[in-house]
DNA sequence: AAAACATGGTATCGTTTCAATACTAGAATT
DNA sequence: AATTCTAGTATTGAAACGATACCATGTTTT
């Protein structure tokens, strides 16, 4: 069992360093770095709470002035639009541009995984990630990180009506679609 | 399933950057990146074919020049020794020094790990392992790279006695502990 | 209402990764 | 002996990344 959860450790290493080398790979195209790509990503799912620096930075878990450089970049390159807050103007909303969206659809990693994973019966890759799930959940614990999850997961999240969904945290109105979006504040069960 | 490999990829992405986060926290303390951190551990299992910078370079799916930087650092810190093979002398063995040994053993983030581990149940954590384990296989045949593991679960380990072995490949003789390291040849059955 | 503090973000600096290119020395092949 | 291959280094340039300092806006305290 210690043995094991080493393994586990190593595994994910492992996994983790050739993802990294296949979005040096495909961002090399685009004169992007892997943290370029997770932004990207990240700020396509991003609900109304979390597609700011101050959220980004939680999720990658580098320092603000860091992510804060990156975005400039990514902004010069125009792959995503900021604008101030109208409500409270010390902070900054991003989106990704037409351009940024076609490009998180282009630069895709996931075809290869579907195809590395294709053998595995879905029995056992539902284990894996219920498995891998648990532990990223203690680790964020762990380091007081927020879990940030979908909406539709949260314990915060109340059904209205057939379509109309609620925030109990913010009492928000929340669409459907909204719910399968990232929120930084989110709260497993 | 289709799903389901996706969610696969996206957890051990985070959790991948999780590791990277804390290994940037763990190596901050002795100036170290990941990068070095994780050249470290693999010197420290590294066998006799696998202890030369291109082994190293294959093991972080970088570029040569980068690594030979990296190691050019490590080596200055005195964490690193480095001589000439004497057979090939194109070659560069790398040795863990004194000091590089310690510095292992005190920067590890197994034990976060294995806490965030401890509920799940051994049963399915080997599970995990396992389908980690083909995803890895197959994600590093699809590249073309090389495996990189422990001698004891290559083919070409043969048993000569109770505790000398035999490497098919090479003819190499390999001791019990040898059988243990990781080797960039191996090859899964 | 004014002062102190907190928060989100940017600017700047220094170190180091990382890729790309060019290069050297030794080994293998012809 | 000449060519090709291989392991590694050196150099250059862009950029990540942390640290520090800073600014503007909010919030809290007095």
């Amino acid at each position: 069992m210690r043995k094991n959860a080493f393994t586990l450790l190593e595994l994910t290493e492992r996994l983790g360093n050739i993802i990294r080398s296949e979005m040096r790979r495909i961002g090399s195209t685009y004169r992007l770095h892997p943290v370029h790509l997770q932004a990207l990503s990240f700020l396509k799912q991003a609900n109304r709470y979390s597609n700011t620096p101050q959220a980004l930075t939680e999720y990658l878990g580098l320092t603000k002035g860091t992510v804060s450089q990156s975005l400039l970049l990514l902004y010069r390159k125009g792959l995503v639009a900021r604008y101030v807050d109208e409500v409270d103007k010390r902070v900054v909303r991003l989106k990704l541009s037409a351009a940024g969206k076609r490009l998180v659809k282009e630069a895709q990693i996931a075809p290869v995984w579907q195809s590395a994973a294709a053998n595995v019966s879905p029995a056992r890759i539902k284990t894996t990630v219920l498995v891998l799930l648990e532990t990223l959940r203690n680790l964020q614990a762990m380091h007081s990180e927020r879990p940030f999850g979908v909406c539709n997961t949260c314990i915060h999240l109340q059904r209205e009506s057939a379509r109309i969904y609620n925030c109990g945290l913010t009492n928000d109105r929340l669409s459907v679609p909204e719910t399968r979006q990232i929120c930084r504040l989110h709260t497993p069960p």
